[in-house]
DNA sequence: AGCACGATTAACT
DNA sequence: GTTAATCGTGCTC
């Protein structure tokens, strides 16, 4: 397989609402290229985070040095460190001057098995890649890449398009991690997963 | 300058 | 079910 007979997801779809491109990315693929090679995944789990308003994302502090990427133009990663240790994979939507992204949850590996295996410690395959700090990991992703585009296949990081993923596949509910965070944004169904990994996923 | 906490994970009991 | 790990960020003093 060469990055050639693939399509990149385009400006045009991050230049969307952020609930609207967390549903689209359902069933697309992620592909991470390191030493001209490929490590990728289908998009299995993701969440929606949009505008100062909403009290689960970080644009709720306004525009910061941390925020600034979510100001952007849609279509570039915006990755953030957490609990100490974590990197977490989001990109960036809507248009400038709007802040918000998408958090990849999860996905389903498909290239460089090996290298993720190695990246995770070898433990087993179901874990790899079912949580957001997982697949950073397995990937390789981490804040050096903060900022990048993602409309071309020329860097480090970008999504393909596959086979859409029909309605009765996906299942939304609220968000994760997130339970100090007051209602509606508490509650509000931004985050869609495919059905048939639910039980692989956090609850 | 100090503090509380986080869009999590892995290793416990 | 509970908890340590571990540090950047934003808020308060």
């Amino acid at each position: 397989m060469t990055d050639q007979n693939k399509i990149i997801l385009p400006a045009s779809f991050y230049t969307q609402a952020a609930p609207v491109v967390a549903r689209g990315l359902l069933g697309k693929v992620l592909v991470r290229k390191i030493n001209n090679q490929r490590i990728s995944g289908t998009i299995i789990e993701a969440e929606a985070y949009q505008s100062e308003k909403d009290l689960a994302c970080h644009a709720r502090s306004g525009r910061t040095a941390r925020t600034e990427v979510m100001y952007g133009p849609a279509g570039h990663a915006y990755i953030y460190f957490t609990y100490g240790m974590h990197w977490m994979l989001n990109c960036v939507t809507d248009y400038e001057n709007t802040p918000a992204a998408v958090l990849i949850r999860a996905i389903n590996p498909i290239e460089g098995l090996d290298i993720i295996a190695e990246h995770r410690n070898n433990q087993p395959q179901k874990v790899w890649c079912n949580g957001p700090a997982k697949l950073c990991q397995a990937l390789s992703i981490n804040g050096e890449l903060n900022g990048i585009s993602l409309l071309n296949n020329n860097g480090a990081l970008w999504i393909e398009d596959a086979e859409p993923i029909a309605d009765k596949e996906i299942v939304s509910g609220p968000r994760v991690g997130i339970n100090s965070v007051p209602e509606p944004w508490k509650s509000i169904h931004w985050r869609y997963l495919i059905k048939k990994f639910q039980k692989t996923l956090s609850k």
